[in-house]
DNA sequence: ATTCCGATGTTAAAATTTTGGCATGTAGAG
DNA sequence: CTCTACATGCCAAAATTTTAACATCGGAAT
């Protein structure tokens, strides 16, 4: 999680958390997505917000505006692993698979895992 | 991430890590690990607003307290890492591996990409 | 054309968060 | 024993965050 990010108050990331999962989001959407979701005239403040800090941008759909975020989401989806590997798995990728995949609501499909294997295989033979 | 850290606010999420991260931690060593840090008196008094939340429990050490997250590591740690799965990768560990492997400030040694190999295999025995 | 609906911007009050001053207590050095 | 250094607890001020009322604008339907 890059100090950009690291800055957000609560609601800020609450809102860059929901723009980042669906990639783009009106007022309302996000405004649905949102726990414990305040008016929309609140949501609407903070988007304005986030867009004047440079976290957002928007574009005119019609009578609305579409909001996306400005640092992709491959990019701060990376730090935020790091961060997480970092806090809560000693910066262990490994150890942070391993978890996930003894978590009882965690259902990886075989293709996925066959897909993963492939991958670690990949960065093996490359590593040699 | 849980219903409970979501409810943190910016401070006392910085404190969580920090705590999180070391496992164990007094008030001067989370003051020395905190970004921008405030005084120690601010320090002292988030942890013991943590404490009364129920976040944090602390035991005594000498003259000083020594506090420690109630809920374990690895039970944050899971959620943790299912929010960014969802938040930024679709749901998907394969795409964060992947997303991972390619970061250049990655750095995995060829023992750690064995056990995840491992790892995978025997996921994908048991799964059949 | 007019009205209605839903969108946005502005602004300021309410609530929460963040901070540190001050009082107090205790271990350890001299 | 006394003094110093550093710890804690309490509390209230300062700063930030969060909220929504109100004003306005524009498109769509009657």
């Amino acid at each position: 999680m890059g100090k950009a990010e690291r800055n957000l108050s609560r609601r800020e990331r609450q809102i860059m958390d929901v723009i980042y999962a669906k990639e783009v989001a009106t007022a309302a959407e996000v405004h649905s997505a949102l726990p414990d979701p305040p008016s929309k005239t609140a949501v609407r403040t903070l988007l304005r917000i986030l867009e004047t800090k440079g976290h957002l941008t928007h574009a005119e759909d019609g009578p609305r505006y579409v909001y996306r975020a400005v640092r992709s989401r491959q990019r701060v989806g990376r730090s935020s692993l790091r961060r997480v590997l970092d806090t809560f798995f000693g910066g262990s990728l490994e150890r942070a698979v391993a978890a996930h995949l003894t978590d009882s609501t965690t259902e990886l499909s075989p293709a996925e895992l066959k897909r993963l294997s492939q991958l670690i295989h990949h960065a093996r033979k490359k590593g040699t």
